[in-house]
DNA sequence: TGTTGTATAATTGTATACAATAATACAGGA
DNA sequence: TCCTGTATTATTGTATACAATTATACAACA
């Protein structure tokens, strides 16, 4: 039994980016330290180290007169899209070329159980099977670069696409495109793995509500 | 008299980072808190933010072991040219549009800066004016996402760039390349912008000595 | 009314003591 | 010799007291 014991810093790291990210806390509100150590029942230290960690990411930004949330605005949704559109389609082609059987396996896993919550509308488990899936591919590609610098615009974007996982229509072709860039990894085709990405961050991007 | 008073986690941060960054920490080196406290004189909360920071940047991996040095491998290296190739010239274009006479003039005196140093073969100021040009142009895109993006990617070429920039040919290539690049945004000519900045980096990557 | 100086309060910044965890060294036995 | 369990040590993790800075409120004055 091996339990990896996270640590609270990690913990509060987590739960402070989600509620941002998913408007828990709103853009332009002003928290501070101590409302947080009430919030999440932690000393300080911990706090801070997620407070500064966010603040990196710039999510938060801290002064003398507190934390103020930033979040993600609708021009940052663009900027991320239009970087996306560029380099997205580059980490699916390396990832074609070096996947092993055994993360393929793993790939195929997060397509199967998205299209399985699509058949039934689940959209909280869809929109997490799809965010697992980019991700997979992100650590695929076999380059610490492209993770670092596509997992954090991936997550900034969860909480804009509420409304195209609750749409059906949507939901299904994600699953569709999903299964097309999946197939080209699985052939080890770069080329076509690289067309496939970008086509789905293209349609990901026209079904984006602001 | 308004001084910026900066803080020494802040400091911490900046001269670790620049130590892993030139080499002064190696790769593979395991460090601990209190050697660093030792080494900057500070105690260890600055140091554990600053730790933190670079940890998340991928400079850094803590744990029980120790403080590792990742640093900057030449995998990471090719990969951030890759990234930097694809997605540094819509910065350039974003620049053009956006840019203000203000911020104009202050990238016209990065560019001249940078001949000067040029011409007189002082390889540490053509180092940091360079740089600035590049972080001007992340700034004046408007675009945070950009330069959150870009930023962490340029700094981490610094190390490899000693022997271009003590190459006079190279270095005085540069600085005409940087002149196109500062003529197309003073035109506000986005395409052109692009164009002249893929270039650059284009050439740039070839001269890399890894 | 507006502005400027000043006292107060709120907030983050820093240092440090203590806790928890994991790595290491080493002894004992198969 | 190799493995395994265990004590020790080294290291990071956490809480908290105190310092420094900055924002804020308010009074005095022009």
């Amino acid at each position: 039994m091996e339990h990896k014991s996270i640590s609270l810093a990690d913990q509060v790291f987590e739960r402070l980016e989600n509620d941002i990210l998913t408007g828990v806390y709103a853009r332009g509100e002003i928290l501070n330290e101590m409302k947080l150590v009430a919030d999440l029942g932690v000393s300080r230290t911990p706090v801070r180290e997620a407070v500064k960690r966010l603040e990196q990411e710039s999510l938060l930004e801290v002064s003398a007169k507190g934390i103020t949330v930033l979040g993600v605005s609708a021009k940052d949704l663009q900027d991320i899209y239009e970087l996306r559109l560029h380099i997205e389609g580059l980490a699916a082609a390396e990832a074609a070329k070096n996947i092993t059987e055994e993360e393929l396996a793993e790939l195929k896993e997060a397509l199967d159980l998205q299209a399985y919550y699509a058949e039934k509308h689940d959209a909280g488990h869809i929109k997490y099977m799809d965010s697992r899936f980019h991700q997979l591919i992100y650590r695929f590609s076999g380059s610490r670069v492209f993770y670092d610098t596509l997992l954090p615009l991936h997550k900034k974007v969860q909480k804009f696409r509420g409304a195209s996982v609750e749409n059906h229509s949507r939901a299904s072709s994600s699953v569709q495109e999903h299964q097309a860039i999946y197939e080209a990894i699985a052939a080890h085709d770069a080329d076509r793995a690289e067309a496939a990405m970008v086509l789905h961050v293209q349609n990901a991007k026209n079904h984006i509500k602001v």
